[in-house]
DNA sequence: AAAAAAT
């Protein structure tokens, strides 16, 4: 198997790398590397936790090592959908230029031009950053853009939701021609087709993907739940989240609820904050240090459940998520697989969990459909508890009234009751599903033979004390970033994309779509 | 229908 010492990497970087931990490049490491070291384009189609920022940080670090920028004129440059995600480039970079003297500048919105500004007008090699403040920086004239050398993009097809291109297309057009592109995507929408044909010459086109995205080492489920009042609908589901939790025991170490929007994302955190759960909430509409803080917490350990948006969604490296809750059924089906692929990273195992209301079994079954598979049905945990009532949960029930009424008002706007004829069916196959699927260990045995590996692993993950489990994160996190390395907590020695791979992922979405 | 990103 290749090593990254055959890869000609810049000794400096080889051995930065070794100090991370790292031996054998990832699939889309070793095909990018390579060219990218030649001077050539490439075209990666990747998603993250395939190793993917390394294989452009290091062979740019390589490039990069000799010479200096000069002032106002950086070298490179990195473009990123998210400032988070630009965050964690940055720390790559960190990581892999320790042993070399080369200076980068993070440009994101949210925080001040002041520090920016004084790096870029210092001079950097590398510069990382959204389209939006990069263009800021550049019409204010603080910053020249014909010496880059290389230029990545990131995410491309993530710019492309976010309506990016034309910054992109606009950048690329403040560059030299002679740059080097470094182009990656997820997918390759005719949009982003268009764009590589036209910025791109002759790349080489490196394909990998992702690692077990809806695959086995990550548990699925969905509750089929329809509120006894719609405008009970939101506290209802709340309830059911936090039964969902508690039913998960520690083997919910730490955990992401995603929700469709921000004002829910607010109010979940904030529920769930009030009944003694460690949430706190990210979005677009949080002050940057806020939303950074809130970030570094859950990495580290110190947070146990982030409550998200879509900002969320992608490409977070958090390696040791056990557990990802979606509150809502995303709207857009590739969504799904986004946010379930926070969970079992690094070949660990992972459990996602999903609340479908009836209005939300359109886009449940365009999930299915995408995944070319079925979410196993879980049974609804209050109605179990209805059917042998405990004292417990009435109390549960009295409290759970307390944070609806403040959030009240500010739902009010959103709610126009659109659902009329989704009833009877759903409630039918609620019943029916239910008695079909249990998602506990022992349910899980008797249905798949590949799933017993599982079931025993996830056995030994149970045993670890939240409490040790703190600084086993912390300790794990260097071992999962980027994948390259011998994941040394799990028997399971995943590189790259591993031994699983769902044959729909390598389809594009228009060609999942079509089924 | 909503999220993200420049203010």
């Amino acid at each position: 198997m290749t090593k990254f010492s055959d890869l000609n990497l810049n000794p400096k970087v080889l051995k930065a790398i070794e100090e991370a931990g790292y031996e054998s490049p990832t699939p889309i490491q070793a095909g990018a590397i390579p060219p990218a070291l030649e001077g050539r384009d490439v075209l990666g189609i990747a998603q993250t936790g395939t190793g993917k920022t390394a294989s452009f940080t290091l062979p740019m670090i390589t490039l990069l090592a000799r010479g200096r920028a000069r002032a106002r004129m950086p070298r490179s440059l990195v473009l990123c959908p998210t400032r988070e995600l630009a965050a964690q480039v940055a720390e790559n970079f960190d990581t892999y230029t320790k042993h070399l003297k080369l200076t980068k500048a993070l440009l994101i919105g949210g925080v001040s031009f002041k520090e920016q500004d004084t790096l870029i007008d210092k001079g950097v090699d590398v510069l990382i950053a959204t389209p939006g403040r990069l263009l800021d920086h550049f019409e204010r004239g603080k910053l020249i853009l014909s010496d880059v050398k290389v230029m990545v993009v990131d995410e491309a097809d993530r710019m492309l939701d976010m309506g990016f291109i034309p910054d992109i297309e606009r950048i690329f057009g403040l560059t030299p021609f002679t740059r080097q592109t470094l182009f990656f995507s997820a997918t390759m929408a005719p949009e982003i087709e268009r764009i590589t044909n036209t910025f791109l010459s002759a790349p080489e086109r490196v394909e990998v993907a992702r690692q077990a995205t809806t695959s086995e080492n990550i548990t699925q489920g969905v509750v089929l739940f329809k509120a006894s009042r719609r405008d009970r609908e939101g506290s209802e589901k709340r309830k059911l989240l936090r039964h969902l939790i508690d039913q998960e025991g520690e083997k919910c170490t730490n955990a992401i609820i995603f929700c469709n929007r921000k004002t829910d994302v607010d109010i979940v955190a904030k529920s769930l904050k009030k009944y003694g759960y460690d949430a706190a909430p990210i979005h677009g509409d949080l002050d940057q240090s806020q939303r950074t803080k809130t970030l570094e917490g859950f990495r580290e350990g110190s947070l146990r459940f982030l409550v998200a948006s879509d900002v969320a969604a992608r490409g977070l490296d958090v390696p040791s998520v056990s557990h990802v809750f979606n509150f809502d059924v995303p709207s857009h089906a590739e969504d799904y697989v986004h946010r379930i692929g926070r969970t079992g990273r690094a070949g660990r195992d992972g459990t996602a969990m999903m609340i479908c209301v009836p209005k939300d079994e359109k886009n449940l079954e365009d999930i299915e459909r995408l995944v070319q598979n079925e979410i196993p049905r879980i049974e609804n945990p209050l109605k179990k508890a209805k059917a042998e009532p405990k004292a417990k949960d009435s109390k549960d029930d009295a409290s759970g009234e307390a944070p609806e009424r403040k959030t009240r008002s500010r739902r009010s706007s959103s709610r126009s009751s659109a659902a009329k004829d989704v009833n009877e069916a759903a409630d039918a196959q609620q019943a029916n599903d239910a008695a079909t699927a249990e998602v506990d260990a022992t349910a899980q045995e008797q249905k798949a033979p590949e799933q017993e590996k599982r079931a025993s692993g996830r056995g030994k993950s149970a045993e670890t004390k939240s409490s040790g489990q703190k600084s086993g994160q912390k300790g794990n996190q260097k071992s999962g970033r980027g994948r390259g390395g011998n994941d040394r907590g799990n028997d399971r020695n995943v590189v790259g994309m591993g031994d699983h791979m769902p044959s729909f992922i390598a389809l594009s979405f228009a060609e999942r779509r079509a089924g």
